[in-house]
DNA sequence: AAGCCGGGGCC
DNA sequence: GGCCCAGGCTT
């Protein structure tokens, strides 16, 4: 028997014991509603989609009630969903099929292509969950099961790995039973084949998956590449008295995020003006800002380009108190526990005291 | 080809 | 707090 066919088999098999067969878009199945639901399932989990999508159909019973709503109803029943060029096109779409088709949706892949918001995937799965015609569908889930069936490298945003899953797709989808073939590859994807622990010990296609084979199967699909590490801005803050110089303001952070619980210069974004941080924050006035050489440091996933700010500030602190702010000089510098571009920056405040 | 839209789940 | 999600559209 052909590979192709061995794979929609078992995966159909499967699908017979552990698919879902009762979310609210598979009963009483219509283009309008497999349409609807396929939208709303758009970068969206099946669990927020539910509720949102009962209120709909509610609302707006049939394509023609859809149709003839204002734009601001429409909104305001996605409102929450997110993505709302969604809802706008939802909109388009249902006007465009009462209008041009007479309330019926097309049955083929190339004419609901056309309409707003529908994309190959999306087609494919109306043509193929509404007219239970043989149609091709690669969402999210199915890229996933693909990659790791045949340990396709590369990200799948490339170009050449879409062509590759897409081809992959079409060789595995059966003339058959195409309704419930694409809602099993998209169960099996969100239930067993999941992008992290995946199940493969339940999985039904496992005997025959190149990443379980070669053990590496949370390896697919491949993440994007990131060329160059995005750059984040922050300004730290060197705050000295006049009358005690060598001493320099620490703040503990918070436990947890970039450097929890370590001992830190106190920071602000670039946007802020810091008199009015060092006012709000700790109660203090300024009397003289010097900006110095910015510092690079690289964490896993950014660069952050830190702008020392020399601060002098005047009198004592106001009301506010703050109970993780301590006074550091050169002596118990080294009994405080700093991430390194931060100690260096102290330390080097230090070294250019008189 | 790459950026954008967005709220929510998960770790 | 980052990453990802039943993608499609725009630049």
């Amino acid at each position: 028997m052909k590979q192709s066919s061995i794979f929609a088999r078992q995966l159909l098999k499967w699908f017979d014991v552990h698919g879902r067969k009762n979310l609210p878009w598979q009963q009483d199945r219509s283009a309008y509603r497999v349409w609807l639901s396929e939208v709303m399932l758009q970068q969206t989990q099946v669990a927020t989609v539910i509720p949102y999508f009962e209120r709909f159909v509610k609302h707006f019973p049939t394509v023609w009630d859809l149709a003839s709503a204002t734009t601001d109803e429409v909104m305001r029943h996605w409102a929450g969903l997110g993505y709302y060029a969604r809802a706008r096109n939802l909109h388009a779409c249902a006007r465009q099929v009462c209008q041009q088709y007479v309330g019926e949706f097309p049955d083929s892949v190339e004419l609901l292509q056309q309409l707003p918001g529908i994309g190959r995937s999306t087609a494919g799965a109306i043509v193929a969950q509404a007219f239970h015609r043989r149609a091709v569908i690669l969402d999210g889930n199915v890229k996933r099961v693909l990659a790791r069936y045949r340990a396709i490298s590369g990200w799948p945003g490339k170009v050449a790995v879409q062509r590759s899953l897409w081809a992959l797709a079409d060789s595995f989808t059966p003339t058959e039973r195409v309704a419930d073939y694409t809602q099993a590859i998209m169960d099996l994807g969100a239930t067993v084949c999941r992008r992290s622990r995946p199940l493969c010990d339940q999985c039904p296609l496992r005997t025959d998956c190149y990443a379980a084979a070669r053990g590496v199967v949370e390896h697919f699909p491949e993440k994007k590449q990131r060329s160059s590490l995005p750059v984040r801005e922050t300004c730290v803050l060197m705050c000295y008295q006049a009358e005690k110089p060598q001493h320099i303001m620490l703040e503990k952070r918070p436990p947890t995020g970039i450097w929890g619980g370590l001992w830190s210069l106190p920071q602000c974004e670039p946007v802020q003006v810091p008199e009015d941080v060092i006012a709000s924050k700790y109660g203090y006035q300024v009397r003289a800002i010097e900006e110095a050489e910015p510092v690079m440091h690289s964490f896993t996933h950014f660069h952050m380009r830190i702008r020392p700010l020399r601060i002098q500030l005047s009198g004592a602190a106001s009301t506010v108190a703050e109970s993780s702010v301590s006074w550091c000089n050169a002596v118990k510098a080294n009994a405080y526990g700093m991430p390194s571009p931060i100690q260096a920056l102290v330390s080097q405040f230090f070294e250019t005291l008189d």
